[in-house]
DNA sequence: TTGATGATTCGCT
DNA sequence: GCGAATCATCAAT
C-alpha cells in the first residue's frame, strides 16, 4: 500500500535554509537539484544559475507593488514554488524565501540535466544538451513546469516538484583540495566554489545590484542581456 | 474596459 | 543583430 517515496526527507533541502532573504539564499541554491516527477517520468537538473528578488524593497520584483493574485505565493512561507506566465508563452519558476508575510524569492535561471534527459529532449526540440535548461523558460519547459505547480511545496518528499541538497561532483567543479581559499562555504556542501555574480538579466530597474549568481565556467549558464525597450 | 508591458525564446537576415 | 510570437497582469481610463 505504502509506496516508497522517491526522495527522503534527508535528501531534500531543509526549509530553514530558505527562511532567509533571497540574496542570501541564492548562492546556496547553486549545485542543488530540482526534480519534477510526472506521469511521463522524472527530470532532474543541477542548478547552475539563479537570481534573487527581494520582495517589496526591490523594484524589479513582482512583489514590489504589494500582494496580488499572481504573486500571492511569494507572500507565503518559504520553500514553495512561485510559477508565473510571461511573454504570452513562457513559464518561470522561483523558490519562495522568508517567512509568511515577507515576499522574497529566487528565480531559477538555468540548470544541467542529470536525469530524464530523453524526456527533457522530447519536451524541448533542441539539438544540444547544454541548451535543454539554459534559460528560465527553457528550464521550465525541460522539466514540464507550468502554472499548476504554482504553490507546490519543494521541501516534502511526496511533492511532484522537489529541491534536493547538493550532490558532490555533479557539476564540473574541481575537488575541494584543488580549489584553495574560501573553504567554509565550499566544504559545507562539497561544491560551492567558483560562484560568480553580476547584474540580473533583462530587468529595467534594479539593474545595479549583483543579485545574479552562477557557477563560473558552466556551459549551461545563460548569456547576459541588458534591458532594452521593446518596439511598439 | 482598454492599453502597455514583460524576470523570454526562436528564427531569419 | 532584429523582430515576431502571444497573453496574463496591472495601472490607467
Amino acid at each position: 500500500m505504502v509506496e516508497a517515496p522517491s526522495a527522503t526527507t534527508a535528501d531534500l533541502l531543509p526549509r530553514t535554509v530558505l527562511d532567509r532573504p533571497g540574496p542570501k539564499v541564492a548562492p546556496d541554491l547553486l549545485g542543488c537539484v530540482l526534480e519534477h516527477e510526472t506521469a511521463d517520468g522524472l527530470v532532474a537538473v543541477v542548478l547552475t544559475e539563479v537570481e534573487a528578488y527581494d520582495g517589496q524593497t526591490d523594484p524589479a520584483s513582482h512583489a514590489y507593488r504589494g500582494r496580488t493574485a499572481r504573486n500571492a505565493v511569494m507572500f507565503g512561507p518559504a520553500g514553495y514554488a512561485y510559477v508565473y506566465f510571461t511573454y504570452g508563452m513562457h513559464f518561470c519558476v522561483n523558490v519562495v524565501c522568508m517567512p509568511a508575510g515577507t515576499a522574497s524569492a529566487v528565480l531559477l535561471r538555468a540548470g544541467k540535466v542529470i536525469a530524464g534527459e530523453d524526456l527533457a529532449r522530447r519536451r524541448r526540440s533542441v539539438r544540444s544538451e547544454r541548451d535543454l535548461a539554459r534559460g528560465p523558460a527553457r528550464l521550465c519547459q525541460a522539466l514540464g513546469i507550468d502554472r499548476r505547480l504554482d504553490g507546490a511545496d519543494l521541501c516534502v518528499p511526496g511533492s511532484p516538484l522537489r529541491l534536493r541538497a547538493p550532490l558532490p561532483a555533479q557539476v564540473g567543479v574541481p575537488p575541494a583540495g584543488e580549489r584553495g581559499g574560501g573553504a567554509d562555504a565550499a566544504n559545507r556542501s562539497g561544491q560551492k566554489a567558483l560562484i560568480a555574480t553580476g547584474p540580473r538579466v533583462g530587468v529595467r530597474e534594479g539593474a545595479d545590484v549583483p543579485w545574479r549568481f552562477w557557477l563560473d565556467g558552466e556551459p549551461t549558464v545563460s548569456v547576459y542581456r541588458p534591458w532594452v525597450p521593446r518596439r511598439r
